[in-house]
RNA sequence: GGUCCCAUCGUCUAGCGGUUAGGACAUCGGCCUCUCACGUCGGUAACACGGGUUCAAUUCCCGUUGGGAUCACCA
């Protein structure tokens, strides 16, 4: 059968109208699944394409569907489904049916979700194929297969293509088989995808691949279509590496008589030009990101715009992120993941896009890693956050930026403590000491906000420092150290502020009084003219 | 090698026939400055190549080159 062009036919002489059947659906309610498969982590390659799916059921009002691909018994577990779960979870990608906690089967009115579960459906699809002649039972064995790939001249075994004897018998032995699709000799599939357009492939290039397994268990693409089709999935987006996967799925879509969902893939993500992201390129597991203190939607809006972009746009909420998702604007071509941008992404959205309920909700696990018992109420946290929350790229340095507001002592840089506790300094500590005491307020006695309170006294600060013939270079790193035990803080007005004039004033003595007893700087001299 | 796909600064991208080709990260320099950041101002930096189509191509078509995906009883 030869195709003739501007009616595409399938191979079965029907009219190929993926993109109509997906219309027609479409009027109904989209339902999207992502089906990541048990082996390990949730890769960020893997919630980028959750995220595409999730995004398209919430913005149509669809359903989204969990489901998990385990029939590779060798390397599935059950800590990654947990992991998988954990990572969508922390994500905010929320799923409507699908497994949860300790409870395989339930989820939704298509269940059960886990494929190791759903074997008995698989067997009546493979036995339906056979029946209408689409399938075939194949008895061949391993030895026989590899013979048949030996007699070819090495250079065609690459490419090699099993022509099963059993093809054309409809013979039931009671010999271990496996299940084989009985392809089509000749026409062309057509994928109409939603990133990529058309994409045609020869039917001549597909092999009679397997259905079921010896063992009974489905091999990943009937799995799949089995399950797409029974979980009545009308969108199916997936990464760029499964176009050859999708021929063969639209095969058996066909010889089932059933609709072709919708298609999209979408462009990989790469480590380089050449290389595949993987575990060895830095962090890849959600987790990581979620430890490393991530907010979910940072991560996201990093993600996002793996293929997708709208304008210049680069930090969203899920919200937003509803509002302008759209298949059309998904790009064709692969990335190369940047980590250090995926950072700095993070950084804007913690200085820009996050309340102050959320950062201090954020920030309390992080600090409480760390050793300090702060309570999200803590009296002081808001106003020490807002010190640091445009410093910090991730939640896990702005704990550490906020580790001496939280600390009887602070943690002291002993190497900063010699070079700035000089005998010179420790003067001008002590009356900054009594500075402190006398000027800052305790923050139930500010007059305004905070910002007018810092106002107030950077002013006198400045003013003080005037007065005492004192620079604010000489005096800033010796206040600083004596006040974070630290060379790099916040303003010196910001942190004592937030220390209070107890704290401040103790610490400021406490160095005053560790300078004194030093001996003085060991300079060049005298730097009288 | 077969089949399929892709191609704008180093990187992510905007652009959908007429633009000084824009933004962000990175990078370089200035400013701000009590430190480190943030911020801010500015610089370097891209349409892979060759043919068409068109009055006009980064944009449409073809080819070349380059890159990727995949060729399992993995998913």
């Amino acid at each position: 059968m030869t195709l003739c062009r501007g009616a595409a036919m399938d191979v079965y002489g029907a009219r190929i109208l993926p993109a109509k059947q997906a219309r027609e659906r479409e009027m109904t309610i989209p339902r999207l699944r992502f089906a990541p498969s048990p082996t390990g982590y949730l890769h960020i390659g893997g919630a980028r394409t959750a995220l595409f799916n999730w995004l398209w059921a919430r913005k149509t009002g669809g359903v989204f569907v969990l489901r998990i691909e385990d029939t590779d018994t060798q390397r599935n577990s059950r800590e990654s489904v947990d992991a998988i779960f954990t990572a969508m979870r922390w994500l905010g990608l929320d799923w409507d049916e699908g497994p949860q906690d300790g409870d395989d089967l339930g989820g939704g009115p298509h269940g059960p979700y886990f494929q190791s579960k759903r074997l008995e459906l698989y067997r009546q699809f493979a036995d339906r194929l056979i029946a209408s002649g689409h399938a075939y039972r194949c008895y061949a064995t391993k030895e026989e297969i590899d013979a048949q790939r030996m007699a070819l001249p090495e250079k065609q075994r690459d490419g090699f293509r099993f022509v099963s004897p059993w093809r054309e018998k409809t013979a039931e032995l009671d010999r271990p088989h496996v299940v084989r699709f009985k392809t089509p000799t000749t026409g062309e599939v057509v994928i109409d995808d939603m990133v990529f357009g058309a994409i045609k492939t020869a039917v001549s290039t597909v092999q009679d691949f397997i259905l079921i397994r010896e063992n009974a268990l489905p091999l990943y693409n009937f799995g799949c279509v089995v399950d797409d089709i029974t979980m009545g999935i009308t969108h199916v987006a997936r990464g760029r590496d499964h176009i050859i996967n999708t021929t063969p799925q639209i095969l058996l879509y066909q010889a089932l008589g059933e609709a072709i969902p919708a298609m999209a893939h979408l462009p990989m993500m790469m480590a380089t030009k050449s290389e595949k992201l993987s575990k060895r390129h830095g962090a890849v597991s959600v987790t990581e990101y979620r430890d490393q203190g991530y907010l979910p939607d940072g991560l996201l809006s990093y993600l996002v715009r793996f293929g997708w972009a709208h304008g210049d746009d680069e930090l969203f909420r899920k919200e937003r992120l509803i509002e302008l998702f759209d298949w059309s604007k998904v790009s064709k071509s692969d990335g190369v993941y940047d980590f250090k941008k995926c950072r700095a992404i993070n950084q804007k959205f913690l200085a820009k896009m996050t309340t102050d309920d959320e950062l201090r909700l954020g920030v309390v696990p992080f600090l409480r890693a760390r050793g300090l018992a702060v309570r999200d109420d803590h009296p002081r946290l808001a106003d020490a956050i807002r010190t640091v929350r445009e410093r910090s790229e991730t939640l896990v340095a702005m704990a550490d930026a906020l580790d001496y507001y939280f600390r009887a002592k602070p943690e002291m840089d002993e190497a900063a403590a010699q070079k700035f506790f000089t005998a010179e300094s420790a003067v001008p500590l002590q009356n900054l000491s009594e500075f402190a005491e006398a000027n800052v307020r305790d923050r139930a006695d500010f007059e305004g906000g905070f910002l007018e309170e810092h106002t107030r006294l950077d002013a006198l600060f400045r003013a003080f420092v005037a007065e005492r013939g004192l620079e604010m270079k000489a005096l800033g790193q010796p206040a600083r150290v004596a006040l974070t035990g630290r060379t790099a803080s916040p303003d010196l007005a910001s942190v004592m502020l937030v220390l209070g004039p107890a704290v401040s004033a103790l610490r400021l003595r406490e160095a005053a009084e560790r300078a004194a007893a030093s001996p003085s700087a060991t300079t060049d001299g005298p730097t009288t003219p």
